[in-house]
DNA sequence: CTGAAAGCGCTAACAC
DNA sequence: GTGTTAGCGCTTTCAG
């Protein structure tokens, strides 16, 4: 089948490229019988508007990049949903992308989005340089950040406040003369833990003591998962606090391994809830957070970027989380 | 900044734009000091080629469309990082599209495809039927089908066989003089678990037995989690086959509420597995299916089909799945 | 080895 | 209300 083209149709339905072009794009202006006429022979034809040729004619390709970390989808899945939803709506199309440090480098990634003339980009990665948002900005792409806050005329964000959420954790529990406190790292999302240890750090100083239970895995583990297996063997604290559930669920493994009750001799709190949270034994108590909305309003954010008649009342939207408690604290 | 094209770099080197067209695409047969004199002015301008234009010049844009079900990103999303990393290594970008029944429909996402004239597309989605497949061979796009055994001229499929996996589960069972064996539901994956009927269905029969035990999730549960919790209160099987980690999770807890004991009074096995099957107690026996592999043979296919030069000598890749047994087996 | 010019499919003034 | 025409940025013969 020859690619059929706007020439074609216009042929048969005996009118010119323009019209056709013109009841395309829904114009107001076009008769209802030359419309109809010219629906038919779209119809007839099987013609689908090329969008690589609209888009040169438009300068604009109604795509938005969206770069994540390879890494895991884990969280990652429902902030594509949420942005997928949101850009039907507003029908764009998603391109995909991801960066992995050592293998596809991020300034490589950039330069694959401005080639393709995406009319945005969003990005959620953690390691996240300014000179790269620099690159897009010099390029004139509007910028949506998820997960990070970042303060730009050019640039929108939507993240969580995960230093909040940890001062708040952390004051909890010193306040009740609890300060026996660990929190594990996450290798996969450094900067979210290093927010969340901020925020540990602050509660702490403001009580005139020192946050120092940092479990740290070490590098030649490769996962925390393996060496929470091995640390809670002869470790135990007040509490633990993990980003993700398995952390918590190796930390729960191993605590009944040895003998540790949970909650009565040590707590366990995982930041990003997930429905394996309440599928282990004890149910673990964890955040709800907004992931989908991450991605919908990070989306919403970049549309009103886009359509300039819109106002762009707030670049930076703060989600909120909200906590569950179950069966692993007291 | 003005949008620089390949005229602007022309002109700065004084040269025309064939000139320059030839060495950004490599040609061998630019001078060397021509070359580096356009390599500079490129430099110096930051010009990016605009991979519009040289879609519509081109009649190819070096994307593949992938259309993946909504629903979840559990599987999917290793599907999609193998998909991507083959696909980097062949120059191709990615759309992502997504299918949800009752919202967007399948047609028209096949539409969206056909606009955005993507060089091929992988579909992994159960419920696809011909027609839409169709659609797209009428467009002369190559197809690639995940998940599915598709026998077409113009298709490529790269799929799991699941009969053959239940089919040599049950009989394995069977032959131990064990047939109260009971299959779980999972509304995501109907194709797959009907893989899997089928197979447990042609085990029983060629031993003069039927198999009628399969856990239909009532449609009022949205969860087969939320289901599996009350069945289990009053049944109990001597084994018990879940798709999904969840479910397998689901059945253990209600086990050990009911204080059936797993595996001596009822075995479980998973599917699918993941590494919550080893973190759970007992941890649960399960098959590992080479998620990233379908992706990235997926992709390796597509390439194929789409360098002509490259003969396609297997358009139907059949990958096959590692038994892992573990706690929750005899 | 390099330049001129046609064409990829479509949109958007500008005429009529 | 509809047609004509000039681009959008790039590739690719075809000359030279």
């Amino acid at each position: 089948m020859k690619r059929i083209t706007i020439y074609d149709v216009a042929k048969e339905a005996d009118v010119s490229l323009a019209t056709v072009s013109r009841v395309i794009n829904g114009s107001e202006v076009v008769r209802e019988d030359t419309r109809i006429k010219v629906q038919e022979a779209i119809e007839k034809l099987g013609y689908k508007p090329n969008a690589i040729a609209q888009g040169l004619a438009l300068q604009k390709t109604t795509t938005i990049a969206l770069i994540v970390p390879e890494t895991s989808f884990f969280m990652t899945g429902q902030i594509i949903n949420g942005l997928i939803d949101v850009a039907k709506i507003y029908k764009y199309n998603i391109s995909l992308h991801t960066a992995t440090e050592g293998i596809t480098e991020m300034t490589e990634v950039i330069d694959n989005v401005i080639k393709s003339r995406a009319d945005g980009v969003v990005i959620f990665n953690d390691k996240l340089s300014k000179v790269e948002l620099a690159t897009l900005t010099r390029y004139q792409i509007p910028i949506v950040v998820i997960g990070n806050k970042i303060s730009d005329e050019t640039i929108g964000s939507v993240y969580i406040d995960y230093e909040k959420l940890a001062y708040d954790l952390a004051g909890k529990y010193l306040d009740k003369g609890i300060d026996d406190i660990a929190l594990v790292e996450d290798r996969r999302n450094p900067s979210f833990i290093r927010q969340l240890l901020r925020g540990m750090n602050r509660a702490f100083e403001e009580r005139g003591k020192t946050f120092d239970q940092f479990i740290e895995i070490p590098k030649e583990y490769r996962s925390s998962y393996l060496y929470l297996q091995k640390y809670f063997v002869n470790h135990k604290h007040d509490l633990v606090v993990t980003y993700r559930d398995s952390q918590a669920m190796a930390v729960l493994n191993t605590a009944s391994e040895h003998n540790i009750a949970v909650p009565k001799d040590m707590e366990v709190i995982c930041i990003l809830d997930s429905k394996f949270n309440s599928m282990a034994r004890p149910q673990i108590s964890a955040y709800k957070i907004p992931d989908y909305d991450l991605g919908a309003v990070a989306m919403r954010v970049m549309t009103k970027m886009l359509h300039k008649d819109e106002e762009v009342v707030d670049k930076e939207i703060e989600l909120s989380y909200i906590y569950t408690a179950r069966k692993s604290t007291k």
